[in-house]
DNA sequence: TTGTACGCGTTATCAC
DNA sequence: GTGATAACGCGTACAA
């Protein structure tokens, strides 16, 4: 029958008077830095058992230690629609994997664009942010950020000087994958490009459009693309989705009479709608129309055909990431890494239909 | 040319100093909680930003204040699995939904099976925690948070007694499902399931199989499904994915003579699969076979057809789980909470095929 | 090996 | 409206 009266949680001083060891013994047979004697360390163990005490309590630690053990991973809109990205889950893996040395958690935070009165970045208890995506609000995280003076790095974005940052080769590799279609003999190609900027409207892409555009894998993997077709039309999709894919390959397919005999996607799941789009006007991929991707993600559902695309290191992405991070925590510099993409021919691009 | 020799950042009391105030007058510019003079706070201010003080350090306050503004969930399995789950997603953003009067942060932590040296858990400067999932490892994890006296809510799975914990009612649900089936006149019925424990096999769901089995939510759909179909059989896929049901739907549709004429599954996912399985054999969906899902979500690339499907409250899930955290939180006792799926009669269930 | 004492940076309380 | 002071609970030099 213990006295469980105090409201107050027992502390390790509380253990430490208990086993009658002082609370520097206590302390360290908790965090084991130090040799503690066997029957020492039994008593402690014994006397925290009693009073309830479960270790130290991690706020406290945070302080003394300074550290928190939590990193920041910043995404931009709704934590649903990111998650939604196969890109995007990928990446976190690849950056649990990084940060699995310092055994921090993830901290999930979204760029809320609408509050500014309390940024939660400014006041959460984290060793370091990771600031993923291109929208402009992430300048604004990334003030708040630099202000605190918190180690950063930069995934897909725009980073500042000085700030460490990791990114695609995403000109080149579009590039890569329009050669791929050029080499096979197409000359009519239509192209269907991410969302341009934080409104992500759909339609076509015109040089007004592509010079207030803010979101650079955008404006890069277009940029590649054109390289080896400088006058291919060009629609914006809203997301990266199939349902978005199909919806702008019915725009694209519709004419049956200037229907391209390929079509240039920037990401798989955009590719995927675009084949979903074909199928139903009746037409074959890759005998009527070839289909290319972005991204080397597999597609829950897509079956048979192997997707010709550019296989982006998403996981390596998030690791570098998360190992930067620890690089910066351990007061090293982090590095800015450009990582490459790897073009990857599949089933659904084929020389165009001859009349 | 401000002298940048020192090392040390600036704290509350150096501003307070330059600033020739006290700290509690420079806190509390910092926290708004009290009025203070407006020369005053513009002295503060400018002699924080003098010396380039960002507020308050978070490790310190939430150690004064017994609070971290963090809440912990906890998912089972990787990440990225789970991400891949709409239903997952859908609950987190309800979660950040019910949390957001505690403007909380989300802290992201997977019940690892392996390492059981230091359980992240243990260590994390959370206030409070959510348990999602249905693993046997979450006995586990409640131990160490019970063990903190933090406050939990689980979600779908095992909790202790006064634990709240917010389910579905999933067997009544899976029921009415298969009743709608039932009343098309159909009799040669099959099951597809989600895994049934940790090992997630896919494989016949022998009765031996199920009384091994762990996973709540599985259970539970099939006695509901069983209670309309008691002879059914079942075969249990390894996860949430169009994949699986696909793989699952060529098993049970493969032989032409013992073929059902309906396919009940649980989840959309992997009803999705069943349907493309029917397809490639040839089968029209609902005219040749009847496939109904579970969870009434929005399935990416599905196209026309609208499943016939349980709708459950995924997001309102997550928001009532983030809205007993806040409660408890305040000092309330938390409310275990049922809540109601919704049948939704679709497009791909009809009578069978008369011969 | 064990104990002492101090400081980590805040904020709540209370008096002025 | 402002200021002094005392915790918050712990880690760790340093001395014994």
């Amino acid at each position: 029958m213990t006295s469980q009266e105090t409201p107050r949680r027992a502390t390790i001083a509380d253990v430490a008077r208990a086993a009658g060891v002082a609370t520097s013994t206590a302390s360290v047979v908790f965090s084991g830095k130090a040799k503690v004697a066997t029957a020492t360390r039994e008593r402690v163990l014994a006397a925290a058992a009693e009073l309830g005490y479960s270790g130290p309590d991690p706020r406290a630690a945070s302080l003394r230690r300074g550290r928190s053990g939590i990193v920041a991973v910043v995404l931009e809109g709704h934590l649903r629609a990111a998650f939604l990205d196969p890109v995007t889950t990928a990446m976190m893996d690849g950056l649990t994997d990084g940060l699995a040395d310092l055994s921090a958690g993830i901290l999930l935070m979204r760029d809320d664009p609408g509050e500014s009165d309390t940024a939660p970045l400014a006041n959460a208890p984290v060793d370091a942010v990771v600031l993923i995506g291109c929208s402009g609000r992430t300048r604004t995280s990334l003030e708040i950020v630099r202000g605190r003076g918190l180690p950063v790095v930069v995934i897909e974005g725009d980073a500042g000087e000085g700030i460490p940052r990791i990114s695609l080769d995403n000109a080149a590799a579009a590039a890569d994958v329009a050669r791929h279609v050029r080499d096979l003999g197409h000359t009519e190609v239509a192209l269907v490009t991410l969302h341009l900027d934080a409104a992500r409207e759909r339609g076509a892409v015109t040089p007004a459009r592509l010079d207030a555009a803010t979101v650079e894998v955008t404006i890069d993997r277009l940029a590649g693309m054109r390289s080896i077709f400088p006058d291919a039309p060009a629609i914006s999709a809203a997301g990266s989705l199939i349902d978005e894919g199909l919806l702008v390959g019915r725009m694209l397919l519709a004419d049956a009479e200037n229907r391209p005999t390929a079509v240039l996607a920037q990401s798989d799941l955009l590719a995927v709608g675009v084949m979903r789009a074909a199928e139903e006007l009746g037409l074959r991929v890759p005998e009527d129309l070839s289909v290319a991707g972005f991204d080397g993600i597999a597609v829950d559902g897509l079956g048979g055909p192997v997707l010709t695309t550019s296989v982006q290191p998403a996981v390596e992405k998030g690791r570098a990431a998360g190992e930067q991070v620890a690089r910066m925590l351990r007061g090293e510099q982090g590095i800015t890494q450009n990582l490459t993409c790897r073009f990857r021919a599949g089933t659904t691009t084929a020389p165009p239909p001859v009349h």
